[in-house]
DNA sequence: ATTTATATTGAACAATAGTTCAAGAGTTAT
DNA sequence: ATAACTCTTGAACTATTGTTCAATATAAAT
């Protein structure tokens, strides 16, 4: 069998652990060579792959490096769980923010996006630079709280929606403050 | 002012576009230095505030540096959006994912778990690893499809629900195949 | 068996990494 | 003013980086 596989995750672990990649000596004591040049030559192949770059003489990850293969559709059942030749890669981190700087996180409490499946305790990524669209979700200052509104505009006047119908709708009467537009929802379970 | 949080700025941009630290040559010319030992003592700086550290002699970002400023609250009101001085900062692949490896994605088609606030085109990372528990996401293997249901377990027998009244619980009579338990559930916006 | 391609060894190279020392600006406080 | 502290310059050092060349082992193919 190709050692191969079982290299790259010693890499991957390295990477999560220390937050960067093993030199080619670290390398070569991980995979138990005898030689930096069998690390240059396994690299070399991984280039090849894409799973690696070299940038300025410096060894880069390639999203499909620490991205999480993306299997499939839910519905359309997914190849055997055998870790690579996933279809695609995908980085959350590069996923979920498009443009670190103007991106932040909010804890979410309270149900007014309940029909949106937004729910107490979830994470939003807010864009603070985004300028809100109809139907975009906002984070929106209301009566001293900060609460979650979809956006909406007609005939030049702004109203904001919650999604649950035990909130009204709210027609802000002169300054509105808005903290930034939802770029996306996160939901962990442990 | 204090030229620093712009200089950090620039360091995460170059970070972002080539996944990786700049040198300290790289960081002398972004800066408009004419010394790398300015940049030396910038970085020391940063160091002692937790923004990097040092391993082997190799500048490493710590979480402090690629995650995203979580603000707090979105009921508490939140802290000018000063950029810095975050009550926490958040790694979005290091919160979704525990332990990589084990982590997989799947784009989520069908409304078996509206009930839950996941729908369709969301993402869900599934560890394969876990061991499900009572109560617990799973996708399963049913009449050919992958699907997403509650796992519920009593007096040994196993029962899959959907987050839907639309849906019957299922009870699998021989073998049962599931793809992972699902850690969370991912939705983007645009 | 012999050729061909793939892997690995071993040793050495030049370039570049972060570090260090000494000195001088610039700022702030006393 | 002067002292103390912070920031920047300048140049040089050592260690380490990825690279390279030549040789050899291992495996696959003909």
């Amino acid at each position: 069998m190709d050692a191969t596989p079982s290299a790259l995750n010693k890499v991957k672990e390295f990477y999560f652990k220390r937050k960067r990649l093993p030199t080619y000596r670290e390398m070569q004591k991980l995979f138990g060579f005898a030689s930096t040049n069998a690390v240059a030559y396994a690299v070399y192949k991984w280039i090849k792959e894409g799973i690696f770059k070299m940038d300025e003489n410096k060894l880069v990850p390639s999203s499909q490096f620490f991205g999480l293969p993306l299997l499939g559709s839910i519905k359309a059942g997914f190849p055997t769980s055998d870790d690579q030749y996933a279809s695609e890669t995908v980085s959350l981190d590069e996923y979920l923010v498009g443009n670190p700087g103007f991106a932040y996180l909010l804890r979410v409490s309270g149900d007014s996006m309940i029909g949106e499946g937004i729910r107490t305790d979830d994470l939003v990524v807010l864009d603070k630079r985004r300028e809100p669209k109809n139907g975009d979700i906002v984070a929106a200052y209301i009566d001293n709280e900060w609460t979650l509104k979809y956006f909406k505009k007609a005939d030049g006047k702004i109203v904001l929606e919650a999604a649950n119908p035990k909130y009204k709708p709210l027609m802000p009467k002169e300054s509105l403050t808005l903290g930034g537009v939802v770029v996306s929802v996160i939901r962990k379970y442990y």
